[in-house]
DNA sequence: TTCGCAATGCTTATGTCGTAAGCTTATTAG
DNA sequence: CTAATAAGCTTACGACATAAGCATTGCGAA
C-alpha cells in the first residue's frame, strides 16, 4: 500500500517545534504544568516521547517556548496611545493572560533568557513611555513598579482558595467557626467583615492599578 | 558500653519536624529548591532518607514548612507603630527575607495552606491597619496591593541576570553588540542609558514602595 | 523505476526522584 | 531484665528526563 495510503489516510503530519509548544501550553492549561511530562506530551500529540527531542533541545527548552508564547499573547499598548491608557489596558491583559494560564507565572525564572515576544513586549512598553517624555530611568521605574504590581497580583490570585464571592462566603462558614476567636483577633474580625460586604478580591486590580498609575503620573508631573 | 557510650561518644540526637526544617532551609538556600531532594536532606542530616518520613508527612509537608519558616523570618510591625512606618518596614523586611530564601516565592501555591507564622503576620499587619482607622475592606485592599508589590519586585528581582551595577555594565558591555540596533530600538537604547548611568535596580524598591503608601495615605484621607 | 539520503520517529536503557511496605535497632518504662 | 515503643533502615516500584542507537518515511537524482 505504498502510493495510495500516502494520499488518502495517514499522511503523518510533522511535528515541528512550534505544534509542540502549542500542545505544551494546552496541556499546561488543562492540568497545571505538573500535567506536562515529556511522555503526557507526546502522547497528545500521537507520538512517543523521544520523538519530541527532535524539536526541542531538552524540557527546559519547552518551558521558556511556552512562557514565550504566553507573553505574546498580552496586548501590546498602541504606540500612538497616551501613556496612562496605555499601561492601563495593557497591565488588564496581562493580568488576564496571566490567569488563564496561571502556571506561567511560576516559570518566571525563564525571563532570565527572554524569547522574542518577551523582548518585543518590553520593547513596545518602553517605547511608549519614553515617547510619552519619560526619561530610560523613569520609563524603567515605572513599567518595573508597574510589572510587580502585575505578578504580585497574579500570584496572590492564583493561592486563593477561593475565587467567586460565593465560594468565599462558603468557605467563610465552614472554617470560622474553626478558628479560635483569641488566637488571630484581626484576621478572623476582618475575614467576618469581608464575607458580610461581598469583597470580591479580582476587582482590587483596578484599583491598585489606577493608584500606581496616578502615583507615576504624579512624579513625572513633579520633575516637568 | 551502655551507660559509657551513652554520655560520650554517639548519642544519637533524634531528628524533629523541626531539625528536618531547618536542613531543608539550609540545603535550599545552599543550591536552590531543586537542590532539596529527600535523598539530599536525609544526607544532610546523617540519616537514610526513608527515614524522614517519620517526621514530615511527605515531600509537599516540608515544603508548606519551609514556606512557614520563611515567613517567620519576616518582622512583624510593633503594635504601636504608625500604619505607614509599620509598613514600609515590614515590606523592607519581607523583601530582605525572600531575597535570602529566594527559592521561597516560587512556591506560594503553599499559602493555600497558610502555615501558624503566615497567619500570625496577617493577623498582626491587619490589626495595625485596622487599629490604624481602617476599614476591613481597606485594610484588605491596601494589605494586598504592598504584597502584591513585594512579592512581585522578588520575582523580578530573582530572574534578573544580574545583581550589581558592574554586573549588570559587563552584561551590557557583551551583550549591546550582539543585539541588532533595528529590532528593538527602544529597549536598546534604554539598555545604554541605564549602564552609563549607573542604574540599580534594587534601589527601585524602597522608591516603589513610597508611592504606594503615599497612595494608600491619600485614599484614606480622602475618605475620612 | 530504483537508489540513496536526510528527516522523522521509535526502542531500549539508565539514573534520579518520591514514597509504600515491612524489618531492625535503639530507647525507655515497668 | 524485659517488653513495648520510637527511630531509623532495606528493598522495591512507578514516574520522570534523557542518552544512544535503530527503523521508517518520503523525496530528489540517476
Amino acid at each position: 500500500m505504498p502510493s495510495a495510503a500516502k494520499s488518502t489516510a495517514k499522511r503523518r503530519v510533522p511535528l515541528s517545534r512550534e505544534r509542540v509548544l502549542r500542545a505544551a501550553v494546552a496541556l499546561a492549561d488543562k492540568g497545571g504544568i505538573e500535567a506536562l511530562t515529556m511522555a503526557s506530551l507526546g502522547r497528545q500529540l500521537g507520538v512517543e516521547a523521544m520523538s519530541l527531542y527532535r524539536h526541542v533541545r531538552n524540557k527546559e527548552d519547552i518551558l521558556d517556548g511556552i512562557v514565550d508564547i504566553v507573553f505574546s499573547e498580552i496586548e501590546l499598548p498602541a504606540s500612538k496611545a497616551q501613556w496612562k491608557t496605555g499601561m492601563r489596558q495593557r497591565a488588564i491583559s496581562a493580568r488576564e493572560v496571566l490567569a488563564r494560564h496561571s502556571w506561567a507565572i511560576g516559570l518566571m525564572e525563564s525571563l532570565t533568557r527572554p524569547g522574542p515576544a518577551n523582548l518585543r513586549h518590553h520593547d513596545a512598553v518602553l517605547g511608549i513611555l519614553r515617547g510619552s517624555g519619560f526619561s530610560s530611568a523613569m520609563a524603567t521605574r515605572a513599567y518595573n513598579l508597574l510589572n510587580s504590581f502585575i505578578y504580585g497580583f497574579v500570584l496572590q490570585e492564583m493561592s486563593l482558595p477561593f475565587a467567586t464571592r460565593e465560594e468565599m462566603a462558603d468557605l467563610g462558614k465552614t472554617m470560622l467557626p474553626h478558628m479560635p476567636s483569641d488566637e488571630y483577633p484581626h484576621l478572623r474580625q476582618v475575614a467576618i467583615d469581608l464575607v458580610k460586604s461581598g469583597f470580591v478580591y479580582g476587582n482590587e486590580f483596578a484599583v491598585g492599578l489606577d493608584l500606581i498609575l496616578d502615583g507615576i503620573g504624579r512624579t513625572i508631573k513633579a520633575r516637568a
